[in-house]
DNA sequence: CGGCAAGGAATTGTCGACAAATAAAATACA
DNA sequence: TGTATTTTATTTGTCGACAATTCCTTGCCG
């Protein structure tokens, strides 16, 4: 359980692999919620100082990934699920403007790479792999994002979407076939709105689309408690 | 120039008074943007040693305050002209959404509290004190929000709303005392609108005082290009 | 006189070690 | 036996120093 991820590190680079490394494994539910962070042990892992360790823990924690409890112990965010509803109103909110701003700025090329990124999602739902169904399904919308090119939304949508997986990642056994199938036409949808730069009807899609995923988390969360009643409090 | 700030500092949040300092001094432009920061400097100013002024300087980093090019030196991020439409979308987007949620879950202390904050703002108008108009009216606004409860919304609101204070005081000069006075009696009716539990009049009214702030400060650029030449590209 | 290379100075990233703070264990006491 | 208190151990925050990289100067050559 204990390898060493790289041993050689070019100078400056070192924190950056960390805070990637990290990120990826607290977003992919392989650092549980509430589970402690040791600054030594990472040391020993990566290799390095537990100087550049701690700058890539500090990064970590102004994305909201980590708690730093002062003097004390540093522990991988819990889930909060009593702020749920806020979650899912800006995460709303966020797949309504980023998919019109996407239909009003894109250019050809980001067509492009969103037709890439929706093959990869209807191969993922087409083989059943739900890992990466929430993978590519992010993916996906960020593309859309990212055409729309106000990186203020960007950014938020982002932490977002990484939030999102996070709490996909608990209920990801209760995916049925159905809801996904139904995910890649409306992706289709979106795509041609956006191809016709048609700004209210990529809003009203991508609206729709959301509810569709918010009221699936939710009917997650409600039909399995037992998961919720694990984690920490 | 170099005074020494704080000389004793409790272990463990010398890294937050120096990330508090900078980045005050940052938003009020004491740094001018894309002048470089000096570790060492910092470490003698503050008394500490570099490893947690560089801890600060990740969190700055974090919040696009500055940035860093690695093994390079470190600077004050500049201001983003190319990007201001990119930056007045967003910023009325969640005037909006913020104005809204304040009046759907503001509780009394919430109302109190925000009567506060715009009596500040009314007195910085009657006194005719910019620099302290452009904070209270940050304050007011970031009051709503709050009541809001919307923490991802407040966050990038809080962001947006720092940055619009670099851009202002770059030309507070220009104001004049006609359109303060005018903010004065919009607060007003958004307070009221937020009493009176009315979301769409209060999304309306912040929508349309958004737009003010927005052609306030488009005309200032406009008419004074002096000063945006003045800022190395 | 101008461009390029080598050398030196300054700055950044990293390291190992120490000290303060907290957590855990051991002991004393009721 | 349970609770309070001291002792020990672990972990965190900070420090001073070293090494790698970049910047700047100087000298060389065309």
């Amino acid at each position: 359980m204990e390898e060493t991820d790289k041993v050689t590190h070019r100078r400056g680079y070192g924190v950056s692999t960390v805070y990637e490394t990290l990120r990826n494994e607290i977003i992919e539910l392989k650092l549980a919620p509430g589970s402690p962070i040791d600054e030594q042990q990472l040391s020993d892992r990566f290799s390095l100082s537990r100087t550049p360790i701690r700058e890539a823990l500090v990064r970590l924690s102004a994305d909201g990934l980590i708690t730093t409890l002062t003097n004390r112990a540093t522990i991988v965010s819990n889930i909060d699920f009593l702020g749920l509803s806020e979650f899912f109103d800006a995460l709303t909110l966020m797949y309504r403007v980023t998919t019109r701003l996407g239909a009003l700025n894109r250019t050809p090329d980001d067509i492009g790479k969103i037709r890439e990124l929706q093959k990869d999602f209807a191969l993922a739902v087409a083989e059943r792999d739900v890992l990466a169904m929430i993978s590519t399904n992010r993916d996906f919308h960020l593309a859309i994002a990212t055409a729309g090119k106000n990186r203020y939304y960007v950014d938020l949508f982002t932490r977002l979407l990484d939030e999102g997986r996070r709490i996909l990642r608990l209920y990801y056994s209760s995916f049925n076939d159905v809801l996904p199938r139904q995910y890649v036409g409306e992706h289709e949808d979106i795509i041609q709105a956006v191809i016709n730069r048609d700004a209210e009807t990529a809003d009203r899609l991508a609206s729709a689309h959301a509810d569709q995923i918010v009221r699936q988390i939710r009917s997650y969360i409600a039909s399995d408690g037992r998961q919720t009643a694990d984690l920490k409090i």
